[in-house]
DNA sequence: CAGCGCAATTGATCCGGATCAATGAATTCA
DNA sequence: TGAATTCATTGATCCGGATCAATTGCGCTG
């Protein structure tokens, strides 16, 4: 696999500002670049699959490409909650340290990149410039995970709902930003079933249902199906959030 | 300032297995750890006091000693959402990096001790090994963020409740824990106001008191003053809380 | 020591969302 | 093509917690 094989497979909406991939590939000198890239491999997996359970140490660095993956924590009560979300251009795998505290489990059928821990860390170790590079994404993976308290610290159930479709976007336009100048209706494709987001968003599939219709009567979005979204009224969203996740959507 | 003189001031059981600063001290090679300490300072604020604005490029490195501070994002329309507290053996400001996304704000009177952020950056910088260190405190951190919203999941008040004492009760532990093998009886300081601690399990003053009433009832906690609690049903709580926050602790 | 002010607690009421139950829409399979 | 399965949606009811309104308790200050 080389540089320009990857960048192939990979559609390039996927690598855009939104990543800290492609940064990184870029940085590498070409024989790390070559080492890491001829590690990688594609990998699909179905609803339900555990990618990588607790605890366990990944030998694989992950890139999702399509679909999505939850980190979800099992009670030992059996329940379970889910405490994240990884959607496209989101990275996994916790370099240098053993393994995290969730099981990561797909979503939706997902499509990954993966590359060799190994052929990662060497990649990462062999220059400081990089490494630095990999602190900020951590760094990013704080806000995001700080993003999320702020929208579960919505009380009702229709900000929250409002919030997950404005974070939804922001991901959407980020990783489709640069090009069309056409201004494509806002469209937010919801990635998982209404369960999984309920669960999600500290609710019942019901009252997300109940939520997104309400928002479709008061003229905000329409519903399209069940897993897609199109919103009219931003400006409403954004003031029914109660938050300022309207940060990065002009 | 001398590392003998910092250990002097600081209270032993603050830089236990807790912390990574006592860690990262102890890497530093003599000269670079007496630059760093050369630039620290104590410092004291009073509830209310925003310690370090939205945003700004904190020019100093902080590492709490006593009180609470917490992480507070303030939404357009002037409400507050509290994302994060900071309690005794944590640490703030941002390396490498621009200002964060949150007013950090004191809860309570606190003290804490600064390090200047170019010392301290520095310091990282001369040392692989340190900054590796500092890249897992940073994973830390994320654990932490992930543990709170998995503690915000608990949709019933009673649950975050005994959530939240359970995770105060792990710190103290951490950070009192080698010495005084005499199993003091556990007692659990909240450092926070009850509105501040409702506005940060997502809920209101009235529902927090009357959850930690009805856990009195109940048996599972005696309440010594507003700020203090005595665990005595250590199991029922776990039980209650409905999570695997045990971890850590006995 | 009395009075003030703030925070915590307790009480009463109301509403949002959980829960229980049923119907509708879409996909799979025989 | 029709039955079975799986989700999403809609409807009805009930309860936990928000909200509104006092009351209590404690530290300060006059």
């Amino acid at each position: 696999m080389t540089l320009k094989n990857f960048l192939d497979l990979v559609p390039p909406e996927l690598l855009t500002t939104g990543s800290r991939l492609r940064e990184i590939l870029e940085l590498l000198p070409d024989p790390t670049c070559a080492d890491l890239l001829a590690s990688g491999a594609l990998s699909d997996v179905c609803y339900g699959e555990i990618v990588l359970p607790e605890g366990a140490r990944s030998e694989r660095i992950g890139y999702v490409l399509d679909g999505a993956l939850g980190m979800e924590k099992t009670l030992p009560d059996g329940r379970t909650h889910l405490i994240g979300l990884l959607v496209p251009t989101d990275m996994y795998g916790r370099l240098f340290d053993g393994g995290s505290s969730y099981d990561l489990v797909a979503l939706s059928d997902t499509r990954m990149f993966t590359f060799a821990r190994d052929a990662f860390e060497a990649a990462l170790a062999g220059s400081p410039e990089v490494e630095r590079r990999f602190l900020v994404s951590l760094l990013d993976e704080l806000d995001a995970a700080r993003e999320w308290i702020l929208l579960l610290g919505g009380h009702k159930v229709i900000e929250r709902v409002s919030s997950f479709l404005l974070v939804m976007l922001r991901r959407n336009l980020r990783s489709s930003a640069a090009r069309d100048g056409t201004k494509s209706p806002h469209l937010v494709r919801i990635p998982i079933r209404r369960a999984d987001l309920a669960h999600h968003l500290g609710a019942r599939p019901e009252s997300i249902s109940r939520a997104l219709h309400d928002l479709e009567k008061r003229g905000i979005v329409d519903l399209i199906d069940a897993y897609t979204v199109r919103i009219r009224d931003l400006a409403g969203l954004v003031e029914l959030s109660g938050a300022d996740l309207l940060v990065g959507i002009e």
